[in-house]
DNA sequence: AGCACGCCGACT
DNA sequence: GTCGGCGTGCTC
């Protein structure tokens, strides 16, 4: 007698990470859910399951449930029971996992490399156990010769290694000699050998020191007993720390770390580009010492794994680094502190492209930690919801120390250009520099525009000189080479239109190269630096470039978005912005908010010592709000306008956007896969009372990066739900339809970088 | 990692 | 023959 249809169970499948620590198993397998465990598993629990031949019993964590078993079904054994205690750092990381592969899209595979990046998945630390001999020398060799005889090779391998080094860790032995561990065991139940474990070192309560901090301000000490205040209670949420460049939240970070180090929890602290902000970790590392663990991507492997040994041994309690640090893992996890919150860095560049302030916040969830979020210039998201009481609001609202915020001016470029003015710099600015150079005082000029000239064009035709790898126009240098900033590609500059043959060609737009040649014409005697990505490429560039200008060796500091960076110098008087423009016009949601925190961190470079600090905009758009209101160092008044305009677009976070990147090498194979995501989303919106809007409906123009094809979707819904559901209904049939075979598709979920 | 299986020289 | 180490390959 068979179950009428209706009542039949569905059966449940998990895929299971095995908590075995070796390459061969660091993979997930598939279990069958039994009945009692249904509705009670996720991704992260911890299980016990049968392995291997002899079934023998072993742990492991889930990482996705299924309902298809995606492996042969009669080999699908079951799972034995779930793990009780406490959830694991592994766990709440494979859960962490989950959460960006639904929120951001990406595969799990993925979405685990990204959040578990060391080798082995899941690293049960195994003692470094050292391999001895527990007879003497000359029984050692008496053996050897037995062994030999026996041709008992793998035993003696280790035993002429250990006859010469005395001593052999047991990986090594298991590895390179080829005894295996459970022969290792028997031979020291013999009396062979000897297996000793070195002393287990873990928190010993006077590695927990804590150097008493600087005294606080009276800003920062009512945020600091705020912060207090609230932790005792038992509260535990999302803070955004708004204070101007200069009000010292560096100190309070400082502060709330020692709170929570003292609870003997631990801290993780992100910030946008480790290479760029040395002086920042340096100011953590002089507060708690050895505590500290600093993990950035251009660490070696080795160093990278001695950090991340230091933090899962509990040695190290403050993790500090760019983006991927918020996966170290901590395991008593207190407070993830976020600083420059609404810098671009922290959203991901490769899939999942996730955002790490909403990662951290989803994390510190799990962990029932802080998250701290500090900006001179929140992004809207993070304002409007501390403004909506969903986060805390901390601000800090004057500078530390003596120097007070800078006088700002603007400047018309277009009267200039009216009144004959040809030049790079107002009549205005090149006063201001002269003087500055007289007075012994220094000077940073900022245009966000690396080599000579935007772009080359024909004057007779209009044809503009393009990579011919990338849909993007070829950037003049002064070396006389026409380069792309997108793939690299060089090219030599011809002074023939390659479109029409005219000689009329010529070079628009303004560069730091050609900044650079202008101001070596207009004043001779001032000793220049140049800082931009063409600089910088060897390493050390960065430091170099910055110490020179610090210990005074150049009067002017010419460069890109990385000289605005986290830097202070106090000789600074002058801080010049050569075309506040470049980043208006771009054409990105958030090219106002870019360019106003461009504006507004470079302000914040001037006058940071005794010396009082002038800026000057230079722009064509002197009345746009993103310019005024940063003149005006006025954050509400910016974020006023910018939420107006978001909400009258339905833009983030007043609505949220869902980015389709197709990819292909085969230009025509990306159009046809683009019209076909775009029919599939087309025919779903019928059954739907609100479906997302397609901004950019037939697709976007053909473009194309180091030779690969680009198609770009984008949609947008007041929910993100809604997207989210088209993109789990989308994922399926692009794994499965052939015709998605060659092609990548990518999700940007509420993107920050325009495609 | 642990276990089975098949291979090969050494010995009852 | 068959015992036992050694290499290889697989584990849902």
């Amino acid at each position: 007698m068979s179950l009428p249809a209706n009542t039949e169970i569905k059966e449940i499948y998990a895929d299971i990470i095995v908590d075995i620590s070796h390459e061969a198993v660091d993979r997930t397998f598939a279990y069958k859910v039994p009945s009692a465990l249904k509705g009670q598993i996720g991704p992260g629990s911890r299980v016990r399951v049968p392995f291997g031949a002899g079934d023998r019993q072993i742990e492991g964590y889930v990482t996705a449930l299924n309902e298809e078993p995606g492996y042969d079904p009669d080999k699908l054994k079951e799972i034995i029971d779930l793990v009780p205690g406490s959830i694991s750092v592994e766990s709440q990381l494979i859960q962490v996992a989950d959460f960006l592969r639904l929120q951001y899209g990406s595969t799990m595979i993925q979405a685990l490399k990204t959040v578990l990046p060391v080798k082995r998945l899941v690293d049960r630390r195994k003692k470094a156990a050292v391999v001895t001999l527990a007879i003497t020398d000359p029984e050692g060799r008496d053996l050897l010769s037995t062994w030999k005889q026996k041709k008992y090779k793998a035993r003696a391998r280790l035993l002429e290694r250990l006859l010469q080094e005395g001593q052999m860790d047991t990986g090594i032995a298991v590895r390179e000699c080829g005894v295996p561990r459970k022969d290792l065991i028997k031979l020291a139940d013999q009396g062979i050998l000897k297996i000793s474990e070195p002393e287990d070192e873990g928190l010993s309560a006077e590695s927990i020191s804590i150097r008493q901090g600087a005294a606080l301000n009276a800003g920062q000490q009512k945020i600091a007993d705020a912060f207090r205040k609230a932790h005792e209670a038992g509260i535990r949420k999302t803070w955004l720390l708004y204070g101007v460049t200069g009000s010292g939240k560096t100190e309070v970070y400082l502060a709330l770390i020692e709170i929570i180090l003292k609870e003997g929890k631990q801290a993780i602290v992100l910030i946008p580009e480790i290479s760029l902000t040395y002086q920042t970790v340096s100011r953590f590392s002089a507060r708690f010492k050895d505590q500290v663990a600093v993990i950035h991507s251009r660490m070696s492997a080795g160093e990278r794994s001695a950090e991340v040994e230091r933090i899962r041994s509990g040695r190290a309690n403050v993790v500090i680094g760019a983006r991927s640090a918020l996966f170290a893992p901590v395991s008593k996890l207190g407070i993830i502190i976020i600083d420059e919150e609404h810098d671009g860095a922290y959203k991901s560049d490769a899939s999942p492209k996730y955002h790490a302030r909403e990662t951290a916040i989803y994390r510190a969830g799990l962990a029932g930690a802080h998250v701290v979020l500090g900006s001179a210039t929140p992004s809207v998201e993070s304002y409007a919801r501390a403004r909506d009481g969903l986060y805390g609001l901390w601000v800090l609202k004057n500078r530390a120390g003596a120097g007070r915020l800078p006088h700002v001016r603007v400047v018309d470029m277009r009267e200039e250009f009216r009144s004959g003015n040809r030049s790079v710099f107002s009549r205005e600015l090149s006063d201001l520099i002269r003087d500055r150079l007289d007075r012994k005082e220094q000077v940073m000029l900022f245009l966000n525009r690396r080599g000579y000239a935007g772009f080359v064009s024909c004057r007779s035709c209009g044809h503009v000189i393009k990579c011919p790898h990338c849909d993007v126009s070829l950037t003049y240098h002064r070396d006389g080479s026409l380069r792309c900033h997108y793939c690299g590609f060089r090219t030599a500059y011809e002074t023939r239109c390659p479109a029409c043959g005219s000689a009329h060609v010529a070079v628009f737009g303004l560069g730091t190269e050609k900044a650079e040649a202008a101001l070596q014409r207009e004043f001779p005697g001032a000793r220049i630096l140049r800082m931009d990505a063409d600089t910088t490429r060897r390493r050390h560039a960065h430091e170099n470039i910055l110490g020179a200008f610090s210990r005074g060796e150049a009067d002017i500091l010419l460069g890109t978005q990385m000289i605005v960076k986290g830097h202070d110098y106090a000789n600074v008087t002058l801080m010049g912005i050569l075309a506040a423009d470049l980043s208006l016009n771009s054409a990105d949601f958030r090219s106002s908010e870019k360019t106003f925190q461009l504006l507004c961190q470079a302000a914040g470079r001037a006058g940071r010592g005794d010396k009082p600090g002038e800026v000057l905009i230079q722009t064509y758009d002197p009345d746009h709000y993103a310019v005024t209101a940063a003149a005006r160092h006025s954050y509400e008044s910016f974020f006023e306008q910018e939420y107006a305009y978001r909400s009258l677009m339905k833009y983030p976070p007043c609505a949220h956007i869902l980015v389709i990147l197709i990819q292909s090498s085969d230009e025509r194979q990306a159009v046809i896969a683009a019209m076909r995501i775009q029919r599939i989303i087309e025919q779903s919106r019928k059954d739907q009372a609100d479906p997302p809007v397609i901004l950019n409906p037939g697709a976007a123009a053909v473009s194309k990066i180091k030779d690969i094809y680009r198609q770009i979707l984008y949609l947008k819904h007041q929910k993100g739900e809604v997207l989210k559901d088209l993109r789990m209904r989308l994922e399926p049939v692009l794994l499965e339809h052939p015709m998605f075979a060659g092609i990548s598709v990518q999700f940007d979920y509420d993107p920050m970088n325009r495609y």
